[in-house]
DNA sequence: AATTCGTCCTGC
DNA sequence: TCAGGCAGGACGAATT
């Protein structure tokens, strides 16, 4: 090999140059091995050899600019360490004390690149700041430095060595999951529209459904030029009618009884496709077969990813038909059950609630212990727990969770009562929550000076309670994109070890980077869809649920509380 | 004319 | 389906 294994890289940085890319490997100890200059053109291939014969963790600014153009090269790095999403981590995070200046650095405060990207403009403009993190050599090799000492001199530096590996592998399968796409069936999702709908107008115009549906509604009304799409004007056309709601949303017009209604709510649900996921939609963001969204790594506070163009988190559930594998290959789609209240469990040691989930639904297993009478009743109680409901049916159940799961509710509690001080809550590994803003701290000590209004205290106290509920949800919310995140990392280390059949199905439409593995190919918050070849599916599943155990044994070692998942294989990503 | 705000609906 | 957390996107209306 041309590098002996004595001077073999854990670490390799890389800067951008004028002309090209500066290297500088580094050992275990982050001591220099060598710096090395590669012109642009040869990147792909120096990091391809680097890859296969020393596997290093690649240090760069941010993995969208530097692993896009790599996997479209045909290159994939197994880890990484972003430097752009562990800084955010790090800046904040109660877990770290001696930053090593860390926080002094305001460039690598920079907006997250998906907007840097979309925007086209901030590419031209010169009083808009910066659109990226620092790119040098120098820049980069400092900044890691500065992230290395800062988690390695913290008291929590395992947790923090986690989240930091668990962030960076979102952000390389982030990239992956757009190169690699959502198998989409255009005409499956054309066919759905066409029944929902009616026929795609020629020239403009509604579909004819909605043409029909619009007709009835202007008759119910007596109101020929009734504008069903414009909240104020169809809101005057309602009480015209005598029909006296406040608003024109479905729950509200649902109570009324007047002929008007139900063709109005349902002309309502089609536009809301129409506009939502309509051929505008379809044009715009399926290509050859593939649905590729921006996925947007620690783009939430709480570091659950978003996601930038597409509606990625919104998929309605009635085109999850057109979702549909490549020939000879299959889906796999798995989530989990009640990831939060799992991890609200563990997180506080409780063991009564971990017993009422293990190895079934969590709500059942909460009317089994005999606090509320039914399933629904079980899980509103939860969602309030967690959300911090104070009133209405979930509130007046939450006192019975209090006594029946102490450690899991003070956890919550707690949670609560610190953000309501102002205060700074954190999640398992890390990841604490911004600090109250500017604004909100003066009103909270205006309202305790002598003369503060009564106004005053009303809105500090109502600021106060909604960031307690704030906080209270950071948590758990933030622990569970943790544990997901430890899911998809090792999920992804399996499937890459899969072997794919040589007389096997044909390549997928998916790029040749993808065509010899079952791959990632959706990933939403508590679930993942995989696209594999048919033969690798069953060991697909199996995968995925033992990547479930793994990231519970990660976060929580032998806290005994289980991740059961829903998974399904199947032609396409239906949820039955 | 361009930008921001508010409403509504989708997902977890 | 209201309360109670976190989001994105479309659209019309209001503002500049």
């Amino acid at each position: 090999m041309e590098a002996p294994e004595a001077l073999a890289p854990a670490w390799i940085v890389l800067g951008r140059t004028a002309g090209g890319v500066e290297a500088l490997e580094l050992d275990a100890d982050a001591r220099e091995l060598r710096r090395t200059t590669v012109p642009r053109t040869e990147l792909a291939a120096w990091v391809a050899v680097r890859e296969t014969v020393h596997r290093p963790r690649w240090v760069w600014s941010d993995a969208p600019s530097w692993y896009g153009p790599l996997l479209d090269a045909g290159v994939r790095v197994a880890r990484c360490h972003d430097l752009r999403l562990c800084h955010a981590i790090l800046r904040d995070s109660v877990f770290v004390a001696d930053d090593a200046g860390l926080r002094r650095v305001v460039e690598w405060d920079a907006t997250p690149l998906a907007e840097a990207v979309d925007d086209d403009s901030a590419l031209f403009s010169f009083d808009e700041g910066p659109v990226g993190p620092p790119d040098d050599l120098a820049g980069v090799a400092a900044e890691f430095e500065r992230q290395r000492l800062a988690i390695a001199r913290s008291s929590e530096a395992g947790r923090l060595r986690l989240l930091t590996a668990a962030e960076s592998a979102g952000a390389l399968i982030a990239v992956e999951l757009r190169a690699a796409g959502l198998p989409w069936d255009a005409a499956t999702h054309d066919a759905i529209l066409v029944e929902t709908l009616g026929e795609r107008p020629a020239g403009g115009g509604q579909p004819a459904r909605m043409e029909e549906l619009a007709r009835q509604v202007r008759l119910a009304l007596g109101d020929s030029g009734a504008s069903l799409d414009s909240q104020p004007k169809l809101l005057r056309s309602l009480h015209r009618a005598g029909i006296l709601v406040e608003s024109t949303s479905r729950w509200e017009l649902a109570e009324q009884r007047h002929p008007a209604i139900p063709p109005l709510l349902e002309y309502k649900k089609l536009s809301r496709l129409l506009t939502a996921n309509g051929w505008t939609w379809l044009d715009e963001w399926v290509r050859d077969g593939r649905f590729r969204p921006v996925y947007v790594p620690g783009g939430v506070v709480t570091g659950r990813w978003a996601s930038s163009g597409g509606g990625a988190l919104q998929l309605p559930r009635m085109l999850r038909t057109a979702v549909r594998a490549d020939p000879g290959w299959l889906l796999v789609v798995a989530d989990v059950a009640q990831l939060e209240p799992r991890v609200l469990a563990a997180m506080s040691s409780d063991a009564a609630l971990a017993d009422a989930a293990r190895g079934r639904d969590l709500y059942s297993g909460i009317v089994e212990s005999g606090i509320v009478e039914t399933r629904q009743e079980a899980k509103i109680a939860i969602l309030g727990a967690m959300y911090g409901a104070t009133t209405g049916d979930s509130g007046r159940l939450v006192p019975r969770l209090r006594r029946t799961f102490p450690r899991a509710m003070s956890l919550v509690d707690e949670a609560a009562r610190v953000g309501e001080d102002g205060g700074v809550v954190t999640t398992w590994l890390g990841r604490s929550s911004p600090p109250p803003s500017e604004g909100w701290r003066t009103a909270q000590s205006q309202a305790t000076e002598a003369d503060a209004s009564a106004a005053d205290q009303t809105r500090a106290r109502r600021w106060a309670r909604d960031r307690g509920r704030f906080t209270r949800n950071f948590v758990v919310q933030g622990t569970a994109a943790e544990w997901a995140l430890s899911w998809l990392a090792d999920l992804r280390g399996r499937l890459d070890r899969m072997t794919f059949p040589s007389d096997g199905a044909e390549a997928p439409r998916s790029g040749p980077v993808f065509a010899r593995h079952p791959h990632l190919a959706f990933f939403l918050h508590d679930e993942v869809i995989v696209h594999t070849p048919a033969a690798l599916a069953e060991e697909v599943a199996v995968a995925v649920q033992e990547s479930a155990a793994t990231a519970g044994r990660l976060l929580f070692g032998d806290f005994p509380v289980d991740f059961p998942l829903d998974v399904r294989i199947s032609r396409t990503a239906d949820k039955s």
